[in-house]
DNA sequence: TCTATATCGATAAATATATATCGATAAGTT
DNA sequence: AACTTATCGATATATATTTATCGATATAGA
């Protein structure tokens, strides 16, 4: 479906990137309980995922365990941050103060993820000027500029999807190389930029499908496939 | 395969059920433009799939289409949401009134996602008894009772994740059926109920991946992730 | 009316992802 | 030191998902 971006090298599939944060998180919680070293068994029982899914997931990082023991903990969290760039930090900036807008402002943790958010812009003029998190809302007609000036990479987009577009067009007349996109919208950008859509109620519509299982609500007519050809 | 008897249906896969809400969303726009059919090329080529993977996403909501026309919009709107079970509320709890809580509280779009937070909660003596976006704070020991009571069957969990599963096992003891969980930590709950973890950090862990590879920064191995796509 | 064609619905093929297997090896045990 | 075992790393197999193909059919145009 999608070739290579380095050309000659295998792929990462997204599947493996996807869970890479999830073993961080994991891992740190063992750091933090003065575990020195961790297998993939171990790994994959606490987050219900197959060991051999597990060592293959890590593997991209470059890591090397040892046989009979595992990998060192903190060696492991190490290859992880420095895979994905989480090493040092990307400034971001933030277009969007509303809801889901304030409460990434209001994460305090987008360090430990390689993120800064330097500043924050809208459109509301009641908004700008304000400190939300300690970050003042600028007029939307500084991003451009802004961005280019501060050589910002990162963009966060948490307007209505109906303005997604228009303000993605902003970022990347400004520089900025990759969106992550919190509107339930697909982005247009140009070759060599990144765009991440992240729709919640994705994850939402799984949910919603397997209550409706476990409830034994019937959702098509036929449930039997044989029985609905016609 | 087959649908058993018991009722269980074959489940749909995870991928096709993450994509439904995309092309309602798509399609309330065309709708919203007037349009009254809609085709599978068409769907796809806005949202860059596949028009026979949008076909075999469209067909587990048990809508038929006309040869060389397409779907109309409206059944297909209403297949997709009939399908998720989004065209009637279910009464949701929330817990953990912070930054990601309040901004959920704060989206008042949920109605049109088969979801209605009716009520608050959290631990923090100084939440409890405010009103937030509407919804008064209540003191977390009152959880298990009330969701008995009012049946509830969704809860939202926007704790720290030290302290998700603790909160989870209220809901279970409450009888609530699905857990939508924010916090990045694996949540154990018994047979029959549903947990779904939403890792935020997952989606930017592909697109920090791939900002690195667009910004030349070598790495072990490529990536082939879809930027509109998870 | 007849023909051309876009699209559906079904199925086959291709690709991607997940899991099982196996030899190698480090560390503990006899 | 030899034996046992857990685990790694690599590879093979199995499963899931995506994409291509093909006959059927509704619609538009000749
Ligand atoms: N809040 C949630 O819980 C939630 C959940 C899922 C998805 N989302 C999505 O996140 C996005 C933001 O949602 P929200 O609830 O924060 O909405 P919101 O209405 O609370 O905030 C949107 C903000 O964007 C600003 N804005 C609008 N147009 C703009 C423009 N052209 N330029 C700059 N700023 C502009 C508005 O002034 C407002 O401050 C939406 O696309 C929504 O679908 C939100
Ligand atoms: N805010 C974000 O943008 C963001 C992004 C990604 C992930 N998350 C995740 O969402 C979750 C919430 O994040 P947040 O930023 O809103 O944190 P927060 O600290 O702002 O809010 C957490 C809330 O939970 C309450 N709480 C803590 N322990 C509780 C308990 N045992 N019972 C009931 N309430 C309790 C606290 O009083 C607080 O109000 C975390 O797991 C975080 O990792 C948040």
């Amino acid at each position: 479906m999608m070739a290579s971006v380095t050309g000659t090298g295998e792929s990462v599939s997204a599947a493996s990137l996807r869970r890479l944060p999830s073993y961080r998180q994991y891992l740190k919680v063992l750091q933090g309980m003065g575990r020195e070293v961790v297998s993939c068994s171990h790994i994959g029982q606490a987050l219900k995922l197959n060991p051999t899914q597990v060592r293959k997931d890590l593997a991209v990082t470059g890591i090397v365990g040892r046989p009979k023991v595992g990998y060192e903990t903190e060696a492991l969290i190490e290859a992880i941050e420095s895979f994905l760039g989480w090493n040092n930090l990307n400034q971001a900036f933030l277009v969007g103060v509303g809801s889901m807008g304030t409460a990434l402002l209001g994460y305090d943790q987008f360090n430990h993820y390689g993120l800064k958010i330097v500043a924050a812009f809208d459109n509301n003029p009641s908004l700008i000027g304000q400190k939300i998190h300690g970050h003042e809302v600028l007029s939307l007609d500084k991003l451009t500029d802004l961005a280019a000036r501060m050589h910002v990479l990162v963009g966060i987009l948490t307007v209505p999807a109906q303005a997604a577009q228009s303000v993605a067009n902003l970022m990347i007349f400004g520089g900025i190389r990759a969106i992550w996109n919190f509107a339930p919208a697909p982005i247009e950008v140009p070759e060599g930029m990144v765009v991440q859509t992240e729709d919640l109620f994705s994850g939402f519509a799984v949910l919603s499908s397997r209550l409706a299982e476990v409830m034994g609500i019937r959702r098509k007519a036929g449930v039997n496939a044989d029985a609905n050809r016609r």
